[in-house]
DNA sequence: TGTATTGGATACATCACTGTATCGAAAGAG
DNA sequence: CTCTTTCGATACAGTGATGTATCCAATACA
């Protein structure tokens, strides 16, 4: 059972394995998709044996979940950070840049988001959760942009400023899919910056494209 | 072996169960996920026997593969017809409208064709081959969009016809990954309209949300 | 209609993975 | 330092899916 024995005995290297497994998993998870993984190669990947898996985890979908959470709420905690970083007016351009490195940090993990996606889909109690998670990015996104009234007008066609963060999110969504299949995580971003500012700052940067 | 033996005997039977087989995979990969199917169930759900499969493909993936050009080219089609129901010269907000009820049109259709990204996303092969797809449906937007120029002027931000047209596929998967999540299709297709519309017409319809 | 050929069902051997139960070793508490 | 509790490794039985080989039935062609 992965449960805890009543008494809160804290044991150091528990902590540490579970960080080693869910460090595998995220490897493994990403190179083979969920679904396509056995606890064993989990396991194998992280140097354990399935006694230690099943004393940490009670299913692959628990250790998935768990995973997910983790490095979600890494990369939200950074997408705050970087739209706190200006002062208490927001620097629309400057702050898209942040943004946009650190979404478009790695592929690994839109590989693995993208499972959880699919995942999310057909569970709606999972979805539910992923929701709320969108919901609070969304959120964030849309008070930053609120603040920033006036210093650059939104663009009237998106709305208020919830109906920007939500274009925000899509063109985010829509150009992970697109790096998904050709890789180029630079192009994605240069491509994902003039998408946000094309539509947070209405009318300057002109989009160039020569690829696929 | 999947094969057909070296003289060309063509059999009524033989597509019959191949295109059950199909119509079944279809069902059951919608509801469970690639990954999370067997052959057997896909044999079950169609009334067939593992022989049956084994006969006319030669893997899970295979299948899955056919699956997806069979349908894929589905949607391409009634995409392109919806393109060209105009006469020479394009009616923005109407071609938006039939376009996005082909795109929106069923769920499981989404879900197949997300499973289907994620497999091309880990299989460069298979990715190639998904990319010139959209590459070729870009094309056929671009084109399109070429010829109303004058028309219904593209708002300069996205830059020349190509640019439009890779964001609107980008808008389009931005919405499908909110659709999977939530749900509403009906909600789905309004914002897309909007979305869509707000990029090609430059400024015209106001956008306001209540969901999520 | 008769016959050669193909399509699909059944039976079989195999295998990988799962979950549990048990045991020795490591680490915290006193 | 010792002693108790927890962690993780090993061994085991069970299960379900896979691919193949064989056989009967359906179908095309003469």
């Amino acid at each position: 059972m992965a449960v805890q024995g009543s008494s809160g005995r804290v044991t150091r290297r528990r902590v540490h394995t579970r960080a080693n497994l869910l460090d595998a998993a995220f490897s493994v998870f990403a190179a083979k998709g969920f679904g396509h993984v056995s606890i064993e190669e989990v396991c194998e990947a992280a140097g354990y044996s399935r006694g230690a898996f099943y004393s940490n985890f009670s299913s692959l979908d628990e250790l998935f979940f768990a995973l997910y959470r983790q490095r979600a709420d890494l990369i939200a905690e950074q997408v705050s950070g970087a739209l706190a970083l200006d002062g208490p007016d927001l620097d629309v351009p400057a702050a898209v840049d942040r943004v946009t490195d650190v979404l478009l940090l790695d592929r690994d993990w839109l590989l693995v988001k993208t499972d959880f996606l699919v995942h999310a889909a057909r569970d709606p109690e999972v979805a539910r959760g992923l929701l709320e998670h969108r919901a609070r990015l969304r959120q964030a996104i849309a008070d930053r942009l609120g603040r920033a009234r006036g210093h650059t007008a939104l663009p009237a066609v998106l709305g208020d400023a919830d109906g920007a963060a939500r274009a925000v999110v899509a063109a985010y969504d829509g150009v992970t899919t697109q790096l998904l299949l050709d890789r180029d995580v630079e192009h994605a971003r240069a491509w994902l910056k003039q998408l946000l500012t094309a539509l947070l700052t209405d009318g300057s940067g002109t989009l160039a494209h020569t690829k696929n």
